[in-house]
DNA sequence: CTCAGTGTTCAGTG
DNA sequence: TCACTGAACACTGA
């Protein structure tokens, strides 16, 4: 589940479960493709740390603790926080198995194995942080600077919001809900826009992203007009909760759901 | 058995 | 070199 606000809510739920305490116990499951550039004996090597904050920008998280390096994850397709406590079994696909001195234990899973984690000694000064535009939380441009960036694209509008390096945490889902509620089709080429039509795509992301993030990104609380609940599973005769028909096609290589009553 | 998939990266094209 | 496209990656579940 991991597009900006379900990692910002991992991010909380990281938070509450391990900052100001001490790492008692890691356990690391052998993976040589999830863990990047690092070694199981590295990893247990954290052992004693603090993790003194837990930290976002995009879809990448990481764990400051109260010595370099840190712990950095990206959750790709699949991957996730699950909380427990000490001696509970581990759950199925786990990757990383990490118990504060007071039990409180999070793991993280990975079924698919898209995801990363890494260890930096300066997150945000390297790779592949440092690469990533802004977070569109908490560091949203004003109209006219995202009208500049547009200015310089052609390919379909939608690609370039999922590109990382610009639009730092926006994913599929996310996409299609802005362009779907700014009345856009998502195959225009972002040059294209009128800086009216960016101003409502902006003034959409920044709804979305906020009250996604409000709910702890809890899909069941997501506004019942929101495309999100009915554009999974590529289903023929989807439509809107007005009624509208979804269209499915692919653009910027992503299944993308489009209704093209609203987005002509 | 086949195929799609909330993401990223890299090879290939023009 | 740049912008862009599409396949690959790895695996589950429908």
């Amino acid at each position: 589940m991991p597009e900006l606000p379900e990692v910002e809510a991992a991010r909380r739920r990281a938070e509450r479960q391990l900052v100001g305490r001490h790492l008692a116990a890691v356990s690391v499951a052998p993976d040589p493709i999830v863990f990047e550039g690092t070694s199981p004996r590295r990893l247990v090597a954290l052992r004693g740390r603090e993790v003194v904050a837990v930290r976002r920008r995009g879809k990448h998280l990481w764990m400051e603790l109260d010595k370099r390096p840190h712990l950095l994850f990206h959750f790709g397709m699949a991957g996730g926080f699950r909380l427990g406590r000490a001696g509970e079994p581990r759950p199925r696909f786990w990757k990383l198995d990490l118990t504060a001195e007071d039990n409180r234990r999070l793991v993280f899973t990975d079924p698919r194995r898209l995801g990363r984690v890494r260890l930096r000694r300066n997150p945000e000064g390297e790779a592949p942080l440092a690469g990533l535009g802004f977070d569109v939380l908490e560091d949203l441009p004003p109209t006219p600077k995202i009208v500049e960036i547009f200015a310089r694209h052609g390919a379909p509008v939608k690609a370039v919001l999922l590109d990382q390096s610009l639009f730092a945490g926006v994913g599929n889902w996310i996409a299609d809900e802005v362009l779907y509620q700014a009345g856009l089709d998502p195959r225009r080429p972002a040059s294209s826009l009128s800086r009216e039509e960016v101003g409502r795509l902006r003034s959409r992301l920044h709804d979305i992203v906020r009250r996604a993030v409000a709910v702890d990104a809890d899909s069941a609380r997501f506004p019942r007009t929101w495309l999100f609940h009915r554009r999974w599973g590529r289903k023929p005769g989807a439509h809107t909760a007005r009624g509208e028909p979804i269209t499915f096609l692919t653009v910027g290589g992503r299944t993308t759901a489009w209704v093209p009553s609203r987005q002509g």
